[in-house]
DNA sequence: CATAATGTCTCTAGCGACTAGAGGTTCAAG
DNA sequence: CTTGAACCTCTAGTCGCTAGAGACATTATG
């Protein structure tokens, strides 16, 4: 049995995340003191580290409230739960395509300037004024 | 002058975003009609170009509204417009970064279960709940 | 010229995933 | 028993929009 602060050191999530993360229902409310505090034991410790995980991998909250739904019934086929772990992979995918055209066309406009020059010549400001000097759409 | 349906029309930003622009002071209050609807002209039209194509490039708000003030001082040096765009190209890149380390990790989740099993078992739903499975940090 | 349809106006609230702060209570150490 | 850190709830702010309500303006058609 821990404290809100302890579970926040042992998982790296910030109190205010914690509690956040109770009010939209990922975590169950846990016990509480005479005084009103939470205490939480080992299967909440499990629960926040597992949300943790998967936030750092980028799944939103409604997609962890799926699989924590399907993590608490051990019988179900996990077909939702790949799923969604591809739905998630091809979010990233078309997440890094999208940077990497940014990239190519940032990297066009920041060589085309050292910053020597004065506001009205800069082809930073050109290239932003006008799509048409890009390479590739975006 | 064209009606601010227009103006979106034309730069394909949708009309309530074209308003929230010139609340936030990115776009400057046009002329209005005597029955107090907005006009532009084409440097309104310009303006507004420029700024979606920086949105399109990932500026932010603040971002723009710096380029912008530029801009309008033609005779200024360029160095805080490439200062920015660089700090855009290195920021697009630290994301890109994080988003390939995050699709490594997608992947080996996503191809150590097929959906055909049951959540007890399944290696989507084991691989969340312990980050030592993970082959690098994310 | 009257009416109807479409466009525009302001204002407020909502999205996601937190983060910050105010003002008050409880706990643990000394 | 006192002090100070940690905890409580509640509200509001972040970013960049987006949606809706209810009222007014403009334009197209008959
Ligand atoms: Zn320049
Ligand atoms: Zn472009
Ligand atoms: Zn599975
Ligand atoms: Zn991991």
């Amino acid at each position: 049995m821990f404290s809100i602060g302890e579970l926040s050191r042992r998982t790296k999530v910030k109190v205010p995340t914690i509690r956040y993360y109770e009010t939209v229902g990922l975590l169950t409310a846990p016990e509480r003191t005479e005084g009103n505090q939470r205490r939480y034991d080992r299967a909440g410790l499990q629960r926040l580290n597992f949300i943790r995980h998967a936030r750092d991998l980028g799944f939103s909250i409604e997609a962890i409230s799926s699989l924590i739904e399907l993590q608490d019934h051990p019988d179900r086929s996990c077909q939702a739960a790949t799923d969604i772990a591809a739905a998630q992979l091809s979010d990233v995918r078309a997440k890094i395509r999208r940077l990497r055209a940014l990239e190519k066309e940032l990297l066009r406009i920041t060589k085309g300037c050292d910053g020597e020059g004065v506001s009205e010549d800069c082809y930073v400001l050109t290239s932003l004024a006008d799509h048409e000097l890009c390479e590739r759409q975006h």
